[in-house]
DNA sequence: TAGATACCTTATAG
DNA sequence: ACTATAAGGTATC
């Protein structure tokens, strides 16, 4: 099948590249493979529940084909009905936050699914943002189910139990380093169900953030990423690398002894229950500036 | 509880 | 060519 989405009467529109270029999210492909070089106009594909997906943007409207009718998908995974100029309007007024909004205004966080945003997120840690793509793609190819698509074949993320049967050896060899018994561990927790999404989902922020880090290799900053760009709690900031910087050169007041506190002194600033979204402008713009 | 350190691997800077 | 350093941290002591 086959469809498009009018992009213009969306608040605050769609800047579809920003968005699936920005290091959030690790379960879409470009098919033409010119991450950060390419044109704006890319076709980008994921297997979503067994289907395939395509996408494109082209001016005003997102172009799709897919094995389903894939309209509401993704309005759901791209988060089409967010009011971005109401979120906006939520942030700090200064000029890093301007800047990042104009820059790369239309760019919206994501909802992706569950196991593939926690195994990509504890595969960042000490990692840059194109070599967390190479490891999730390694882990496509070599676990996940292979499924044809107009004359090409392209892989599911690996179930919890293809991963939890997987060895040490096999993941380190794939380029994990010390995150392999990591994803194995916590595919293997999954699979188990000794943590669930029941202990998650629904939470309040914080003691949600505590539930995630039952997870192996999951510490405070990979369960805000999970938290953040697959299950919604759009407040929650991770605080990497970038955001110390951040915080260093604007917001030095908001610099506390622990992450947890540091955590709320950042996120009031940022305007509170959307935070999330302005970190992840910010995080784009000062990586890319 | 707070602080220090090891950990895989790769790319980049010097 | 080589070495040091850093990359969206976490677990352990």
């Amino acid at each position: 099948m086959e469809g498009s989405i009018p992009l213009t009467s969306l608040p605050g529109g769609l800047d579809l590249r920003a968005t699936l270029e920005s290091g959030q999210s690790y379960v879409w492909e470009r098919a033409d493979g010119a991450m950060y070089t390419g044109a704006d106009d890319a076709w980008y594909h994921t297997v979503h529940d067994g289907e395939v997906i395509a996408v494109r943007q082209r001016e005003d409207e997102l172009v799709w084909q897919a094995t389903t009718d894939a309209d509401d998908r993704l309005h759901d995974r791209l988060r089409l009905d967010d009011d971005l100029p109401a979120i906006r309007a939520t942030a700090p007024d200064d000029d890093v936050v301007d800047t990042a909004f104009d820059r790369y205004w239309g760019l919206r966080v994501v909802a992706d699914p569950f196991f593939p945003t926690l195994i990509s997120f504890i595969c960042s840690t000490q990692m840059r943002v194109e070599r967390i793509y190479q490891m999730q793609t390694a882990l496509r190819e070599a676990y996940g189910t292979p499924i044809e698509f107009r004359d090409r074949t392209h892989h599911a993320f690996p179930t919890p139990a293809a991963l939890a049967a997987a060895t040490e050896a096999e993941l380190r060899d794939l380029g994990l380093g010390y995150r392999a018994p990591y994803v194995l561990e916590t595919a293997r927790q999954v699979d188990a169900g000794t943590v669930t999404r029941a202990d998650i989902d629904g939470r309040p922020y914080e003691t949600a953030r505590e539930a995630l880090t039952g997870y192996a290799g999951v510490g405070q900053k990979v369960a805000d990423c999970v938290l953040l760009f697959s299950l919604s709690y759009l407040e929650a900031i991770p605080l990497d690398t970038w955001m110390q910087t951040l915080l260093a050169d604007y917001y030095p007041e908001c610099d506390r002894e622990t992450y947890a506190d540091t955590s709320r002194a950042l996120r009031a600033t940022l305007g509170g229950a959307y935070a999330g979204y302005v970190q992840t402008y910010l995080f784009h713009h000062l990586r890319t500036r």
